[in-house]
DNA sequence: AGTCGAGCCTGCTGGC
DNA sequence: TGCCAGCAGGCTCGAC
C-alpha cells in the first residue's frame, strides 16, 4: 500500500525514464480510474516534455513543458514499472508480466528517453489528472500539512494542529491535514518507536498554551526516522508495492508492530506483545505495555 | 467545523 | 476441493 516512502521510491525510478524526456505516444487502455482520465488525455501529453517529477505526500507531479503539471496517485494497489527501450517478449518483459496482470495496465507512457512507463492498478484507486501549474497550489488535493521530512514539520507545528483536536492520536495522524503522506503501516510503526498510544488523545501533543510536550518532540522525530529507514529500504512490500523495476521493498522485514500481532514488541526490555485493535475502521498495531 | 462511517474496487485468505 | 465472506486501505462524500 503505497504510502510516503513507496512513492518516493517511484519516483525516483521514474525520474530517469521520465526528467527531461517528452512523450512520444499515449495509450489508455481504461479510462475509469478513481477518476475518469483527462478529457483529451494524449493529446495534451504528446509532444509535451517533463521538467520535473516531484512527489507532495503521496501525490507525483511531472510539471510539463506544455504549462500543465500530471498528477498522479497510486491509490491503494497501483504500480509503474519502466521497461527501458524492451521489446514486450524480451525476458525482462516477461518477468513483469508474471508479476503484475497484464490486464490491469491502464496507461502506457513512450517516452522519448527510450522507456515505456507503465501504469498497472488492479483495484483502480489510482487516477491521473491535469491541471495548469496555476491551479496546482489551489487544488484541493494540495490542500494538505506539511511534508514530515521537511525541516518545517516540527514539534511545534504538530502540536499546533492537534491542539484543538477531540480525536484519537492515531487518527490524527491519518489525517492529511495534520500530516501529509503517512498511511496506516507508518503511523502504527511511528507511534511504537516514539512509545505513545494510539488511542491517547491527540490534544495531548501540547500544553494548554499550546507549546509541544515531550510527546510531540519524541513522535516527530519518530515519524522521520522511520520514513528515512522505509525510503533507505525501497519502501515496503505487502501485497502490492514494487519498484519501477519490478523488484521488491524491504522494510516490510522491518515492522516493529504492523501485521505483526502476538509478536514480542521489540522496544528494549519490553515484555509487551503486539496488539491488534480497530480505530475508525481500520487496524492498529501497537504495544499496550511501553505505548502509554 | 470536526469527526466518523460508508463506499469505491479487486485479489487474496481462511473457514466451512 | 470449492465457495464465499471478510479484509486490505487512500481518499471523498454525506450525515451528524
Amino acid at each position: 500500500m503505497p504510502e510516503l516512502p513507496e512513492v518516493e521510491t517511484v519516483r525516483r525510478g521514474l525520474a530517469p525514464a521520465m526528467e527531461r524526456a517528452s512523450f512520444l505516444a499515449v495509450q489508455a487502455h481504461r479510462e475509469d480510474l478513481r477518476w475518469p482520465l483527462p478529457a483529451n488525455f494524449a493529446r495534451r501529453l504528446v509532444g509535451a516534455s517533463v521538467e520535473r517529477l516531484s512527489r507532495r505526500a503521496k501525490y507525483l507531479l511531472a510539471d510539463l513543458s506544455s504549462g500543465e503539471v500530471l498528477i498522479m496517485h497510486l491509490g491503494m494497489s497501483g504500480s509503474f514499472r519502466v521497461l527501458d527501450g524492451m521489446a514486450e517478449d524480451t525476458p525482462g518483459a516477461l518477468h513483469f508480466a508474471r508479476s503484475r496482470s497484464l490486464t490491469h495496465d491502464h496507461v502506457v507512457f513512450r517516452m522519448s528517453s527510450g522507456a515505456t512507463v507503465t501504469f498497472n492498478d488492479p483495484r483502480r484507486f489510482g487516477f491521473m489528472l491535469l491541471v495548469s501549474r496555476a491551479e496546482l497550489e489551489q487544488h484541493p488535493l494540495m490542500r494538505i500539512g506539511p511534508e514530515p521530512l521537511d525541516e518545517d514539520f516540527t514539534p511545534e507545528r504538530l502540536a499546533r494542529a492537534c491542539a484543538s483536536k477531540v480525536t484519537n492520536l492515531k487518527a490524527a495522524l491519518l489525517d492529511q491535514k495534520v500530516v501529509a503522506g503517512l498511511g496506516n503501516i507508518y503511523v502504527c510503526e511511528a507511534l511504537n518507536r516514539a512509545r505513545l498510544s494510539p488511542r491517547r488523545k491527540a490534544s495531548t501533543l501540547a500544553t494548554r498554551a499550546g507549546a509541544p510536550t515531550p510527546h510531540a518532540e519524541r513522535l516527530v522525530a519518530a515519524i522521520k526516522a522511520v520514513l528515512e529507514d522505509a525510503i533507505a529500504a525501497g519502501g515496503s512490500s505487502l501485497r502490492d508495492h514494487r519498484r519501477t523495476d519490478g523488484e521488491l521493498g524491504s522494510f516490510q522485514h522491518k515492522f516493529r508492530v504492523y501485521d505483526r500481532e502476538g509478536g514480542r514488541c521489540p522496544t528494549r526490555g519490553c515484555p509487551g506483545i503486539v496488539r491488534r485493535i480497530a480505530q475508525n475502521g481500520r487496524s492498529t498495531f501497537f504495544c499496550p505495555v511501553c505505548q502509554k
